[in-house]
DNA sequence: GGAACATAATTGACATGTCAATCATTTCTC
DNA sequence: GAGAAATGATTGACATGTCAATTATGTTCC
């Protein structure tokens, strides 16, 4: 086997991420700023309030709704303090275990929810759907599952 | 020709959607990761660095800057203060336009993106094109080409 | 039962990103 | 050449994200 610990990408596998990676992100910063001045939502917000709007009662231990999103602790942590703001989740001791808290969407959470869903979705459908022929968005989702295989099996060797 | 504006993406194209954004989200974000701990840089620190390193001279003017990295310029203003402060770069009046600045590499930046640019492509290689086979690279290219045309577009029928 | 450890969540400090407002200078137009 | 408009860049306010430290409670084990 070849040893490629130390092989650099070539100009053309490096003008391919870069196309990649910068697309990506000139993708999701039109979606999100299309979601901010629709519905005054960031991709942040759109998320938290998807998963509980999608969990039993509406409501997650801040754990679950964490890994439920794949963020991290401490930045679901502020992003709902930032939220419980403006009204859109409450916070609530949790019966079962004194430490955690269980984060609920508010009738105006579940409200705002409705309103940003029909033309956030529209969104990925302009920007993304409507871009692409079904082959590749095939192509898309394969390229998607093989990337976070590899990216969960580096993690993994750690 | 079907009325498709209000149609919404089917549940299937909603699932590569997601799996697509936050896929390429969490690469960005290992990504970022790496170079933060292997060189103390940003993506936006490199890929200032990047760009000036390649300019004639090290230095360019702050908006052919901006528009080199695809920012806008008070994102770039920002940025480069913080770099100015750690004695990355440096600003100085410009010649021919007093309004202007030029921004050039310091020595000691220049350094610093020698040192950090190896480990990156490394980094790189290992987390996106040794991932992929060479037709998914291809397909890879392809997607990022059409998505941006697509949103190009958009863009322009505004 | 109590010390050691693990877990849930928050906090503070700071880097990054966006938007609107501002300031200075240049360019345009008459 | 004077006033109006455009351009180059910065600034301030604030939202978002990361990291390390902290707080409080639960669990283990003797």
């Amino acid at each position: 086997m070849t040893q490629r610990r130390n092989q650099l990408p070539t100009r053309e596998e490096l003008r391919v991420w870069r196309d990649f990676i910068e697309t990506t992100e000139a993708l999701r910063a039109e979606l999100a700023s299309r979601l901010q001045s629709e519905s005054s939502m960031s991709p942040g917000d759109y998320a938290v309030m998807l998963a509980l709007s999608e969990a039993e009662g509406r409501r997650l231990r801040s754990s679950e709704l964490a890994a439920s999103i794949g963020w991290e602790r401490s930045r679901l942590s502020h992003h709902l303090g930032r939220m419980e703001r403006r009204g859109l989740v409450r916070r609530e001791n949790c019966t079962t275990d004194n430490r955690g808290a269980e984060i609920l969407l508010t009738t105006e959470g579940a409200d705002a929810f409705r309103r940003t869903s029909i033309p956030h979705l529209r969104a990925i459908r302009e920007f993304f759907v409507d871009a692409l022929s079904p082959d590749q968005i095939t192509a898309a989702g394969d390229l998607a599952a093989t990337l976070r295989n590899h990216l969960d099996q580096l993690r993994a060797q750690r």
